[in-house]
DNA sequence: GGTTGATAATCCCCTTTACT
DNA sequence: AGTAAAGGGGATTATCAACC
């Protein structure tokens, strides 16, 4: 049932097209890409996106299911209007029938794939509308389509609000504090090497992230080579969201755990000059690992620290918080306690790598906990 | 300076692979 | 065979950037 099979130069293949709606498409238009189906036309915008692999493999689900309802209707991109664009925003939202559309995850080859799990909620609709939007004034440039009919909709329902709301989902200081405490606990005697490597593995993971603030994706990819030293001084270079590439200062504290983990890894204390090997690595010392293994090994830590802080007796809103912590909550306890610290607005939003300042700035609103507590030792009677 | 569109990331569930 | 590690796919969320 899929229509879009493969990345790269390789075009698409093309499965299920209602042999009676073929070239309708180009009748009125001047076609600027070499297409001779919708699909291709589809698979040469999504070239455009091929050095972006998160980003395509989005767009390829998107795109495709809408081909997918355009042939199940007997329509083409150039037959799609605000009518049309109705129809498909309602079967987002509840794709029937069920046994066509719906099914549970499998890879796409599997006789049991489908391109949905089930109907799209309000905030995903919007998602897909906004990409298809993107598709189809490529399109219209392209010459592919006469016209894009996402300019005529002016739907209340897909103004929802992308802005986040207040960030809250941070450690505290004694959270913090605790849970560096217990990972640094030395582990009993007699322990095999593996334990013994794990457990130095995820000092270096956490030391990295609470210093550093780092995405777990530019953790996941980050080399040996990426820490350097010029003039004297050690930096991290990381290429981050958008490609950007930035440079950060490395905290005395970091040099430290690197080095350690570098101990581990039976390597030198300092990366050598371009130092291609992955800094995390799995279990054999030598791949690196991908986000999605980092953010499972992130997860379990936390929540192991959650039974231990439970077994100690400890708060339960600490435990409750190590429960629902992620690894984007390192991200926001790192920036919330640098900016608690004291370092100033500008320089953290460099090492945070925001590209505005004012991303940045939400994270003082975090202070307001501290600035309640504080403010309550302003007493009638002291 | 706020809104909205564009892009890419995070997070979760499930499957596959690798290692005793 | 049984288990944990790693990978795939997709929904949802965060951030960036262009536009009023």
């Amino acid at each position: 049932m899929s229509v879009i099979e493969k990345r790269g130069s390789d075009l698409p293949v093309e499965i299920s097209r209602p042999a009676a709606t073929t070239q309708l498409a180009i009748s009125t238009t001047q076609a600027r890409i070499s297409a001779a189906t919708d699909a291709e036309a589809v698979a040469a915008w999504l070239a455009e996106y091929q050095e972006s692999p998160q980003t395509w493999k989005s767009y390829r689900r998107e795109t495709e299911r809408l081909l997918l309802w355009l042939a199940s209707r007997q329509l083409t991109l150039n037959g799609m209007d605000r009518e049309a664009l109705r129809q498909f925003e309602q079967f987002l939202s509840d794709p029937q029938p069920a046994e066509r559309w719906v099914g549970p995850s499998r890879p796409r080859q599997h006789p049991q794939w489908r391109p949905f799990r089930g109907g799209l909620s309000p905030a995903s609709r919007r998602q897909s509308l906004i990409i298809l939007q993107g598709l189809f004034s490529w399109l219209v440039e392209a010459g592919w389509v006469g016209h894009n009919p996402f300019r005529l909709m002016r739907d209340k329902s897909r103004r929802l609000s992308n802005q986040a709301p207040g960030i809250e989902r941070y450690l505290e200081r004694p959270v913090w504090e605790w849970f560096w405490q217990w990972l640094n606990r030395p582990l009993g005697v007699e322990q095999s090497d593996r334990a013994l490597y794990e457990h130095a593995r995820r000092r270096f993971i956490f030391g990295f992230a609470y210093l550093l603030a780092p995405r777990v994706s530019e953790m996941a990819e980050a080399r040996m080579g990426d820490f350097k030293m010029t003039e004297g001084r050690w930096w991290w270079d990381v290429v981050g969201k958008g490609s950007k590439i930035a440079r950060v200062p490395l905290p005395e504290d970091m040099l430290m755990c690197l080095a350690a983990w570098r101990k581990v890894l039976k390597l030198d204390a300092k990366p050598a000059y371009q130092e291609q090997s992955p800094v995390i690595r799995a279990l054999d010392g030598q791949r690196g690992i991908g986000h999605n293994q980092l953010y499972r090994l992130i997860r379990d830590t936390f929540n192991q620290a959650a039974e231990a802080l439970e077994g100690e007796g400890g708060d339960p809103t600490y435990i409750a918080a190590l429960r629902q912590a992620t690894p984007h909550w390192l991200r926001h306890t790192s920036i919330t306690h640098q900016a608690q610290s004291g370092i100033s607005l500008r320089h953290l939003a460099e090492s945070a790598r925001h590209a505005r300042l004012d991303t940045t700035s939400r994270y003082l609103h975090t202070e307001d906990h501290e600035w309640h507590r504080e403010q309550q030792r302003h007493r009638l009677v002291p």
